[in-house]
DNA sequence: ACTTCGGTTCTCGCCCGGTGAGAATGCCCG
DNA sequence: CGGGCATTCTCACCGGGCGAGAACCGAAGT
């Protein structure tokens, strides 16, 4: 009863995993038998891993507390991430400039595989970016801005199979929640070349899109920021084309470096 | 003959982090072909370490290219790992001051464990880090101005074992390459309360550090700036000064943030 | 110096599950 | 409809991961 797949093989790998996961969720690091009593293993199993791990440099060994801490190897993964998502830095500037410009917590998101994922952020401490929506985040794109512009770029085949792996998930009481309104929001979307969110992901935030372009058209990328809720009425008409104009600006930046970016 | 330390068990874990760094290396992400003989593997074993690092979302897969790259649960690593870490606002603030008031890029280092470790780096376009020496560096640090503050800072026990742990690599041809001279340097150090380091680690910088105290006089951490040789006499008694400055103000907002660090 | 006590490593069979060749499936492109 | 590529499945073999227990080690405590 109930699809099962918990065992996908390769135990130890997905122990080791889960191990990480479990000191990276402590402030200070765990020792060992703290380990072995989350994850309900042995403690020479633990070591083992332990040793493998410290080897690795995914792991550290605190010695003088007898703690372990995650390792400096993940710092270098991050990076090669960031690489690999790469944001030129041309459009990195962009959206700073967006930021100042707009006094507003600034987003470039793009498809990337099966996702959309928030690529670049810009905030500062005065105006936050909403605070789950850092860099790699890929969830909830129907109550998201920048998440709707990146919906009414995919054809319908595309974004059919993209609604049914993610589903609809209500993030607030405003959230769409079928696909019929969330078809007509696309709709509007792509009319007016803006997304709007009101406190659709997140009570008290609000956001707006533009789409980024490439050579051939396509949608390829998204601009956003969000803002208090309150403020969302008497900003937006000029966020509005103060986003348009980044969008344009991002797009060429985008066509003068080397290859340009495929939609999925 | 030799030792040979390759067989720590744990093959397959071993085997599944080196597929993350074979995917890390590429700007773009690899076919399953390709990673399959990087690391000489049968590709049914490949497809399985595939599978188990795409569920746990330390891998994504590229469908529409058939290519895999690095997942977002390693931005999430990374950011446990920097709260591992932990530089508080108030440092990170005052290092920015630091960069700023002398024009350099500017560091903060501390004890984590056996090594000697960059915390926290402001640079800029113009005032660039040396490269490696971003977050998470933690070789050299006989070569360093950070980390002859550090060294200075041991007990001639912990520093002994340091030493035969590390060695003296020769990064120039600047580098102190014996004990004994690094100890008449670092005695140098302890006096002056500065660290000077001329092109030891690169050729064409140098640098300046100075020791950040906890409440009981012991050094935790150390600031430090780097900057063009060519400069480094006619701005080193400046730098010396805000270096001080900048310490003080560091070991002060470390005493008013919650425990005290301990050294190693 | 002797003991105690955590932390860490080692020993050693058992047997789980990782392994790899090969075939099957599915998909895209012509 | 057919060929080529990516991905998954099947299955038998046996390497190596596993866990209990003991040994080792360094750091207090008495």
């Amino acid at each position: 009863m109930g699809r099962n797949d918990a065992l996908t093989g390769m135990g130890s790998v997905q122990k080791a995993f889960a191990l990480l996961d479990v000191v990276a969720a402590d402030e200070r690091g765990l020792s060992a038998k703290e380990i072995a009593a989350a994850l309900e293993m042995p403690l020479p199993s633990v070591y083992r891993l332990l040793k493998t791990l410290v080897e690795s440099r995914h792991l550290v060994h605190l010695k003088d507390q007898s703690r372990y801490a995650l390792g400096y190897k993940l710092h270098a993964l991050d990076a090669s991430l960031h690489r690999q998502v790469g944001t030129p830095s041309a459009v990195a500037r962009l959206v700073l400039e967006l930021h100042s410009r707009g006094d507003a917590a600034a987003y470039y998101a793009v498809h990337r595989g099966d996702h959309v994922v928030v690529a670049h952020v810009v905030d500062s401490p005065t105006r936050r970016r909403i605070t789950p929506m850092g860099f790699g985040f890929n969830d909830a794109a129907h109550a998201t801005a920048f998440g709707k512009i990146l919906l009414a770029g995919m054809d319908s085949t595309q974004r059919r199979a993209f609604l049914a792996r993610h589903g609809l998930p209500s993030m607030t009481c405003n959230t769409i929640r079928t696909v019929e309104e969330l078809e007509r929001e696309l709709h509007q979307v792509s009319e007016g070349g803006i997304a709007f969110e009101r406190e659709e992901f997140m009570l008290g935030s609000s956001c707006l899109g533009a789409p980024v372009r490439n050579a051939a058209g396509q949608i390829v990328g998204s601009v956003a920021v969000s803002m208090d809720a309150a403020d969302f009425d008497q900003r937006s008409a000029w966020i509005a084309t103060l986003l348009r104009d980044t969008a344009d600006k991002v797009g060429r930046a985008l066509r003068a470096t080397t290859a340009l970016p495929q939609r999925s």
